[in-house]
DNA sequence: CACTTTTTGTCCAGAGGTGTATAAAAAATA
DNA sequence: TATTTTTTATACACCTCTGGACAAAAAGTG
């Protein structure tokens, strides 16, 4: 009951995460940042508390638009192969897409903050390891329903499936063309048994650069 | 028949490529270079001439270190598919072996200035783009004396590998298991048709994590 | 000694920024 | 009106740094 915030805070942490997105997490100062929102240095810290805790407050919000969410929807009836096919898919088409060419945050903010930050390195790196252990788990259910062989070495294969997406991350910042992308995509996908050759290709025929 | 430099020039740009490596480009400004090489900044500036073009000497001395350089060795008669596999073997023991856990100096630093710095970012792109030219060309050679097939498709497949290249840079930021980021290579090249079963281990077995 | 190059130190004028504290004003509700 | 929360502005004390200019000192050679 007593004086609104001026600012939407889901739209504030947007723009916040657009700015970090762009430009690298040290570039953005609080001050920055608070001149970009219209507000002062004090309002910042009274509604974030610190430049950290905006920053993992940005990641949370942007793993909620991330293609990876849909690794979280398997059950032990999905089509695994189609479904990782889809994804890596889905995220060649919006690298490939975005105007920026700003890749992926998390993976951005790896060579800026892990090694270097003793706050949020860790996480970041904790990130990356929960993103291997999902598609471990991915895999283990494709294996369960005779999708794929389990041959013991699940975890190496999500380990591969993991450097294909960090790799995609970074090669999108130079190379543009979603044709390109797919194609290291598809390459890699039908090398380690996983490519679905029927997978939907959602309504979009692939663009030509 | 000046003065001499007082310090050795050769050592002081290795000195600031350890630095940039480690920290990242941003964050070494003039000022700690200077201090960190013993020199007032006026020397600094004097013997470099700016920080982007001490950063330009540092990549190009990087470039005369890292593992790739053997990809420019390739002749008519070189056995392709055992030096691609050498050579990744290589990238996954220079990274797993690194106590800082670095990764490489050019990658890391296409997150930071790429689409952000309109000097140096441009140079990084060219690097990747000219990583990709090699790559096809040792393809070529391979085609070439028949070891693999040309089918037409070998730039996708230079940058199937150059995104292999990249994710094991970033990914060797977090995982620091030589074993874990030679099962990615190994897995990834099999895929492609490029891995040699009989390629060297250059004397050293594969270390544990 | 003269000449040259490098190093040093200082200045300029400016730029950018930090977290914390505090008080007043503003905005909302009861 | 009183109460509460947010915003604003300001101060503190400090920090960090920039490129360029310039003069003097230092170091090397002829």
């Amino acid at each position: 009951m007593g004086r609104a915030a001026k600012f939407d805070r889901e739209a504030a942490v947007e723009i916040c995460m657009h700015e970090i997105w762009r430009n690298g997490f040290e570039a953005c100062s609080v001050k920055a940042l608070s001149e970009k929102l219209g507000i002062t240095r004090s309002s910042f810290y009274n509604a974030f508390g610190s430049r950290e805790d905006l920053f993992l407050e940005v990641l949370a919000r942007y793993f909620t638009q991330t293609p990876d969410r849909v690794l979280g929807t398997v059950d032990a009836k999905t089509p695994v192969r189609r479904l990782l096919t889809d994804f890596f898919k889905d995220v060649c088409r919006t690298r490939a897409t975005d105007p920026d060419a700003k890749g992926c945050l998390a993976v951005n903010c790896i060579s800026e903050l892990v090694g270097v930050d003793e706050t949020l390195g860790p996480v970041l790196e904790n990130t990356v390891h929960a993103g291997i252990d999902r598609l471990e788990a991915v895999l283990e259910t494709a294996a369960a329903n005779g999708e794929i062989e389990n041959d013991s070495h699940l975890r190496e294969k999500a380990l591969a499936l993991q450097n294909l997406l960090i790799g995609l991350s970074v090669l999108s910042r130079v190379v543009h063309s979603e044709k390109e992308l797919l194609s290291v995509a598809k390459q890699t996908l039908t090398g380690l048994g996983l490519y679905d050759e029927h997978s939907s290709s959602t309504s979009h025929p692939a663009l030509t650069e």
